[in-house]
DNA sequence: CTCGTGTATTATGATATTTTTATATTCAGC
DNA sequence: GCTGAATATAAAAATATCATAATACACGAG
């Protein structure tokens, strides 16, 4: 990877780095989701919600579709659900760690 | 995922979401780095990579062991590395679809 | 046309991240 | 004990993100 891919990727990896944007990427795993569905569904405002999905989309992580007065989302690259396996398994690995402080991390 | 996992792992993607921190993981994939290593690899100040190096230890991303007046530098987790290739196959769709502008974003 | 529902935008203050500069620490070798 | 190389920390300014509140827009039903 290059330095400019580096930038993009770190982009893509920012707008997926927040709690409510995690859960977004999560529940449209199993299948498109109104705006309104996703945030009753997170627990967040609807402005809040907004402009998360905005962020996905600006990343292409997420695609919205019209219909009607209301807005459809779904997954645009369902490759990245992976990264749930992952993430898992490192928070096994990671809140183990953090007991025993077997990493050589001083704090 | 619960809430509480999710806070946990937007944490471990922010500290991934930084291209030298992304840079860093890349190259401790190919073997153990000297932090001096790194950062003339990386081309970054001395100051800054122990700042993002500290970053993506504290999320066990990487692990540091010291030897003598140097210390190195290693992969916690290579399972992580599947990232680079979901980016990289995101990057040529988002950058086809950046052209076409095929995706349903107003902007 | 107007009303209600669904969604987007804007503004704002609080907080966090980024980057640089300067200084400190640690330790091996002499 | 000094010196120099490797690394860490602190402080500060610029910028970005987060969260909320208020308001605006779009559109179908009636």
């Amino acid at each position: 990877m290059v330095a400019e891919e580096r930038n993009i990727a770190a982009d893509v990896l920012k707008a997926m780095a927040h709690p409510i944007r995690l859960g977004v990427i999560e529940v449209l795993a199993d299948g498109e989701r109104t705006v309104t569905e996703l945030y009753t569904e997170l627990g967040c405002s609807q402005s809040m919600m907004s402009q998360q999905l905005k962020i996905l989309c600006h990343q292409r992580l997420i695609s919205i579709r019209k219909e009607g007065t209301q807005k459809y989302c779904g997954l645009c690259n369902r490759d990245f659900l992976k990264l749930f396996d992952c993430m898992h398994t490192h928070l096994r690995k990671f809140l183990h760690f953090k007991d025993q402080s077997a990493c050589f991390c001083d704090d």
